[in-house]
DNA sequence: GCTTGACCCTGCAATGATTACAGGGTTTAG
DNA sequence: CTAAACCCTGTAATCATTGCAGGGTCAAGC
């Protein structure tokens, strides 16, 4: 059994966040001690670090939550994890190609300044310039 | 003279993000009719122009209105925009190569399925995974 | 016994950029 | 004259998290 900032240490999410999980469902809410103090077990942690891994991969906390609901029907079909997957990954390759547009015209702007003035800025002036508008 | 619904569709702002904008100070107070209308000029539109091509880079506001300060000083040196552009390409690079770390391991995560249970689903497996934790 | 510091609690406000109201007033075209 | 399309202000929502105020609790050392 541990306390809310030994999870918090053991699974990378601070308590202000474990908190908060808990307060959108993520999280069943866990055993109390007398004083008031929540106490965890293992799968919590386990639950967290699922959690966290998604996040750092992208997916938003509804996302998450879908798959969380999914991983407790073990016997179901995983279409639906594929599916979200799947569309996450091309969400994020779209990202990524268009991250790279913006830094090609960064790197285009981005050019020897050597202490001009800003009136001949070329990174100023290409902000200005509409014919770069964006998606 | 253009009252906002105007300037919004010129420039790609909604209404509400320049009224923001005005808020935040990054637009000036623009002239008002009797009846309380605002009522802007072109130099208004580039500004907002500026603004939104910033965004679309991914610049955030403080950083856009850092060089639009830069900008009312045609006769001062340009360093400091290069050294914002280049900072933020810095910064945007990684983001990419970071993105870019998570494709591959989502790609690696995301395979035939073929209607299996959810118990043998590698993409709810990899995420209960902690071998992978992420930054 | 008593202080100190490290914990824990709740609930609310902030972040950043935008969007979405609610609840009004004004202008314009039919 | 009325309906649609505009405009106004002010406030609250979004998302994921962080921070704070204002408390309570616990273990160690004096």
């Amino acid at each position: 059994m541990f306390k809310i900032g030994e999870v918090a240490r053991l699974s990378g999410c601070s308590r202000e966040t474990i908190r908060h999980y808990e307060k959108l469902k993520l999280l069943n809410p866990p055993r109390r001690a007398a004083n008031g103090y929540r106490y965890y077990d293992e799968t919590a942690i386990k639950r967290l670090g699922f959690i966290r891994h998604g996040r750092s991969l992208g997916l938003d906390l509804q996302t998450i939550s879908e798959l969380l609901a999914l991983a407790e029907h073990p016997d179901s079909d995983c279409a639906s994890a594929d599916r979200i997957a799947r569309h996450h990954l091309e969400r994020l390759e779209e990202r990524i190609a268009s991250l790279e547009r913006l830094a090609d015209e960064l790197r285009s702007v981005v050019v020897q300044c050597g202490g001009g003035r800003v009136a001949d800025c070329r990174i100023i002036e290409a902000l200005f310039d509409a014919r770069y508008e964006a998606e």
